[in-house]
DNA sequence: TATTGTTATACTCTATAACTATA
DNA sequence: TATAGTTATAGAGTATAACAATA
């Protein structure tokens, strides 16, 4: 008999939606990006000189999606692009004013919303939470790599 | 700063699509079925004379989903509509043999998946992870309720 | 007038791959 | 021939609401 309940695939999808949902309310309605933006705008706001393919090594997203967030922020003049002398295929990424301060308003609001999220932990509990989810997630990925 | 990768939502939503994809591969593979309908198909194989409704409430799936869920299953055999006749606009669903059989086939596969995610944990480990994702679930809750 | 379940529609996401320009 | 990034396209998933039948 399967409880759906306490099946981890069941509960982890519940509980990214809930979780992600509330926290990506913050740059949603801040900001009016999506949640691909906000993984680029942060990425470009932490190293300068980044390329599209660091992003997407640096997010987990891919660099289809990754060239349409770009796209969007640009539009949205929270970065702009340089040519880069070196490899003229490449191009790269710099955050403007706008998307420096698009950040810093946005940041500390998600930061205070996923410490919220934890204060029912102690910080004991939070390594233990850690360690739990590392062992799980590298179980589960080697379960796709042998199908 | 943000760090991408200790942040809540972005931790959980990987973890949950790795979790997910890494268990699902057994019903897409062997039944040809989604997510959706392998949920549906879990709460007939649970409860005799279940109605849309009921399975909405169990599996979290709006009516719309569950309403197309079953016309899959149903085209594939797994289930059958019995009219109501208390209700004339409610149906009962029926699991089939077919849809019994492929329960049974599966779901010792799903639970050995799900256990071995589960197999670095001691089982009071487990009920802490538990414990922990329901107190963290519920804050999340929370601020998707206060906005 | 409200409820059960179906259908329609539009929108977002995702996955794949074709394409360009450089290397 | 391979790589960085863009664009096209099709399929799946999601959300909203209109709708028919019944209560």
């Amino acid at each position: 008999m399967i409880d759906l309940h306490a099946f981890l695939p069941y509960q982890f999808s519940q509980l990214a939606d809930v979780v992600s949902h509330s926290v990506a309310t913050v740059y949603e309605t801040r900001l009016g990006i999506s949640r691909d933006d906000w993984r680029v705008l942060v990425a470009v706001n932490q190293d300068r000189h980044m390329r599209a393919t660091d992003i997407a090594q640096h997010t987990t997203l891919d660099k289809m999606q990754v060239s349409r967030a770009i796209a969007r922020l640009e539009k949205k003049g929270f970065l702009s692009r340089k040519a880069d002398m070196g490899d003229k295929r490449q191009q790269i990424l710099v955050v403007t004013p706008a998307g420096q301060a698009a950040y810093k308003e946005v940041s500390p609001l998600m930061l205070a919303r996923n410490d919220y999220l934890l204060q029912d932990l102690t910080s004991t509990e939070r390594e233990a939470l850690q360690r739990y989810l590392d062992l799980i997630l590298s179980r589960s990925q080697q379960l796709v790599a042998r199908g």
